[in-house]
RNA sequence: GGCGCCGUACCCAAGUGGUAAGGGAGCAGUCUGCAAAACUGCGAUGCAGCGGUUCGAACCCGCUCGGCGCCUCCA
């Protein structure tokens, strides 16, 4: 049985969606007018995995997402720019799809934009304006909170102590300084749509309410997105919404904790902002090993926690990762033993049981990674007894798809660690390998620096090594295992070095073979 | 001033009343020509501190300390 944390009442509460079978979910996506940091990507990423997760559960997902793409951001940056607010939007949407897309997040059923939904906004707003909850102020609506008696049950917070005015002048024209703009007149070069209050623009929060009653009917069951949205852009949806249609709204409040540099929230005024493209060029490693790294790294935190970044724990994450894709690999070797055969079976069924504990124990990620964990580790002992080929197939096949409610696991190759495994007189062997070649101008000495235990995420520096086939790979393998049959251990151990230091680690397998790894 | 969150081993991080998951790093060992991988073992008598409730508390209550967030835009 799936429980949610819901912030409505502020407890776990079993799931059970309005329509048995169907999900309704709707999450507030982005403001475009800049590009995504890591706090958006952790958003993103959360609800995709709880919509992965529902899914996996059997259930059908209606997700719906959006972009605001009318707002006085847009507005601000676009005449910085002095271009006009569809080129900004219009930039920053593909820019959005652009990074999502490389941390695995699959599309939202629909994703629906402010500007399409015009007529729903105003008229939406028409309706408060008729039930007395909404009045209008020049070429202005405002919804007035005094007339909804439920106002602040979402944020815990009472009218009376809300200080509005503390920090920002209170517009005069307001029946209370806790009044919301649902309709704003547009001065002259701004966007603008026709109202029945003059030409105009929607406030912040009204989009929200549109578009989720739009796509997804009056109630629905899932409504989600960062904490900060808690108050008071979900506050004033909830009043809007259930305003006009005098019918429950969302059924269940998701939301997510915040990513932090330094234990600070992480914002532009204080300068410590990664942006999710950023670390995708800062990164050493091929994109999709990063993608998936930062992915691992982003659920190994309760959703609702805090997490706080860092250099340190984005590489703990990739040797994790790593260490999946190490069994993998093994994974993908034949084997004509079938001793542990019997027991793969058992295994599998208590990880999918600890794993459904987890994740229904509100998408309780980093417990679920757990399992898998346990499932690695059991696995890896089941091949040491013996595993035949096709029980090998059977494990890979799991992890694929347990691993696919997290986006995990789903890569074919997989580049490693390699140059941070090396360690002691090896290291020093491939340090003085890879400074003849420096020394032979061969590539870039800069190289050093990596191999040496760097502590930041490098430029990428790796590219300036020599890049070798997969087949001049094997060519040398094979040289080395034959040097290797003529007990020849100085050749054997130079082509080690070489290829090590070319960041290509040998594993000799007992048979007399070897696999190799990037 | 109001509302709320966090503090668990070297690091990351579960656990929210029944006697401290998991990972990373480290150390030791098995295996191995070397190396890597894998496996085995070691690692908090204690969960910021102090009180209280309880047969029993990291978990509940109170206070204190430290850090943070929201109340203005923010994932």
């Amino acid at each position: 049985m799936l429980k949610i944390y819901n912030t409505l009442t502020g407890k776990k509460e079993p799931f059970e969606p309005l329509v048995p079978k169907t999900v309704r979910m709707y999450v507030c996506g982005v403001t475009v007018y800049d590009y995504c940091h890591i706090g958006h990507a952790r958003s993103a990423l959360v609800f995709d995995v709880i919509r992965r997760y529902l899914e996996h559960s059997g259930y059908t997902v209606e997700f719906v997402k959006n972009f605001t793409d009318v707002d006085d951001k847009i507005i601000k940056r676009a005449n910085e720019q002095g271009v006009s607010c569809d080129q900004i939007t219009a930039k920053f949407i593909q820019a959005y799809y652009d990074d999502i897309e490389r941390l695995g997040v699959r599309p939202a059923s629909i994703e629906p934009k402010a500007t399409e939904h015009m007529a729903d906004i105003v008229r939406l707003t028409e309706t408060l304006v008729a039930k007395g909850l909404a009045y209008q102020v020049d070429g202005d609506v405002y919804f007035e909170v005094a007339k909804f008696p439920d106002y602040g049950q979402l944020s815990r917070r009472r009218l009376e102590d809300l200080q509005a005015g503390a920090r920002v002048d209170v517009d005069e024209r307001k029946r209370h300084p806790m009044d919301f703009a649902l309709w704003k007149s547009s001065k002259p070069g701004e966007p603008s749509w026709e109202s029945p209050w003059g030409p105009g623009r929607p406030g912040w929060h009204i989009e929200c309410s549109a578009m989720s009653i739009r796509h997804l009917g009056e109630t629905f069951d899932i409504h989600g997105g960062g904490m900060d949205l808690i108050f008071p852009h979900h506050e004033n949806e909830i009043a809007q919404s259930c305003g006009a249609t005098g019918k429950e709204f969302a059924r269940y409040w998701i939301h997510n904790g915040f990513v932090q540099i330094n234990q600070e929230k992480m914002s532009k005024s204080l300068g410590n902002f990664f942006t999710i493209r950023e670390i995708f060029e800062k990164s050493e490693w091929p994109e999709a090993e990063t993608g998936e790294m930062l992915r691992y790294f982003l659920l190994a935190t309760q959703y609702r926690g805090p997490l706080d970044f860092s250099d340190q724990s984005l590489r703990e994450a990739k040797n994790a990762v790593d260490g999946f894709y190490d069994l993998f690999m093994r994974l993908g070797e034949s084997d004509t033993r079938t001793t542990a055969d019997k027991d793969l079976a058992l295994t599998i069924e208590r990880c999918r049981s600890a794993f459904r504990d987890a994740m229904d124990d509100d998408f309780n990620t980093p417990m679920a990674i757990a399992a898998l964990q346990g499932l690695r580790s059991d696995v890896n002992k089941l091949l040491d007894h013996g595993l035949s080929t096709e029980w090998r197939r059977t494990a890979r096949t799991e992890f694929r798809s347990l691993g696919n409610c997290l986006g995990l696991f789903q890569l074919d190759r997989w580049q490693f660690n390699a140059p941070a495994r090396l360690k002691g007189a090896h290291r020093q062997a491939v340090l003085e390998a890879e400074r003849q070649h420096a020394q032979a101008g061969k590539w870039d000495p800069s190289y050093h620096e990596l191999l040496s235990g760097r502590s930041k995420l490098p430029p990428t520096e790796r590219s300036s090594a020599p890049a070798l086939t997969d087949e001049e790979i094997e060519k040398k393998l094979v040289e080395r295992n034959e040097a290797r049959k003529q007990k020849d251990f100085k050749k054997a151990d130079e082509i080690r070095h070489f290829l090590s230091s070319c960041g290509i680690i040998i594993e000799d397998k007992p048979n007399g073979t070897s696999r190799w790894k990037r």
